[in-house]
DNA sequence: TCACACATACCGACCGGTTAGTCTGTCCCG
DNA sequence: CGGGACAGACTAACCGGTCGGTATGTGTGA
């Protein structure tokens, strides 16, 4: 048998990965040691680097997976079959649901970014971008249509929409009263009451 | 002469504080290193440890100063004589400006927060729930008097608002076309145009 | 079917370098 | 001449990354 999944049933890189999101989150990627990565997910360095090339790496594998599945589920949301507000308000409700489910990736997100090379900061960036535009195509369409006040530029509104979503990981606080649901439907209306005509 | 001024006209403290927030800012608190920032001031560790008692120590200088400055500027334009939207607008606005005009000091801080001991965050914590509080209670007070919708909660518009604020630090561009006070002019539009009955 | 060759997965001691903080001493002002 | 304001050498603790080594599995040719 190979040790790659021995002990617990998980692959050893994958536990890495999750080990490792846990503890950037919680202490901050400078924070964080090699050392207790691996004690976390139950291997030692050589493991580590046999899979990872460097520490930073491992920050970027977990920034790839995020982007990832943030840009499938907004294309998802965007392409739909819809009048436009639903479509905005669906992905606008549908991305504060995903950052909460998520927690963690989000606060890693927003506070180690500056951590990553130069090079692999820019890549992750310009998918970044790519999916602002995404987002802000989705609103310059319904200004066009006629259905959202043009009285606000459309790149405006996104950085306003995501400077909050991406502040989530500091102040909600899942134990509250209200629940992500609840939550992503008021920030989405929020949105749509700011686009009102 | 004292040499708390020597070479510079500015005292040996303020001259720290200086260079430790231009120096967080650039490269983070956990890149910064005590020996860059007594290097920057033009003095020695033996300065630093003589004024401040500790890395984090001065870091927590560097919070209460900016929090300082922002609940005076909050508490003089909520308590002016103006009808309740000119004076949630002009605050709105006003902490853009500000923070824009402090971009270093706004990056520090949604970046460095957690690096802070225990103690001190939770102090920092207080003094930003009063600004927020303050805040609220000028949106609370629009609701009673129904020139705001009330179909958010207060608190959230709050999180709302300066989620974006925060994030300035992230996507905001000095050499940009946009000039501060019209960037926060949209950003107070969008706000006030989110609580329209 | 057995033996040999090789690859993969992982261990853990180790290294060069960096860091926050301390301590002793010096200088100068009142 | 006493004490505040510094200088700067020093230390003890880490930290990221490397490397030689081992155990296990897999493919292959006779």
């Amino acid at each position: 048998m190979p040790r790659t999944t021995d002990g617990d049933g998980t692959p050893v890189p994958q536990r890495l990965l999750a080990a490792a999101t846990r503890l950037f989150a919680e202490q901050g990627y400078d924070r964080t040691s090699v050392q207790e990565i691996v004690e976390a997910a139950g291997v030692t360095k050589g493991a580590l680097y046999h899979y990872f090339g460097s520490k930073d790496d491992l920050l970027h594998e977990v920034y790839a997976r995020v982007l990832r599945v943030q840009q499938e589920r907004l294309d998802a949301f965007a392409g739909a079959d819809a009048p436009v507000e639903k479509r905005l308000r669906d992905a606008a409700a549908d991305v504060v649901v995903t950052t909460i489910d998520n927690l963690d990736d989000a606060s890693i997100f927003f506070r180690s970014m500056h951590h990553l090379s130069p090079e692999k900061n820019k890549q992750v960036r310009a998918e970044r971008r790519r999916y602002h535009e995404r987002f802000r195509a989705l609103i310059e369409e319904g200004q066009r249509e006629g259905v959202f006040s043009t009285a606000t530029p459309a790149d405006l509104v996104v950085d306003y929409h995501f400077g909050s979503v991406h502040h989530l990981s500091t102040w909600y606080r899942p134990d509250g009263e209200l629940s992500p649901q609840d939550l992503a439907d008021h920030l989405a209306d929020l949105l749509l009451r700011a686009l009102r005509p």
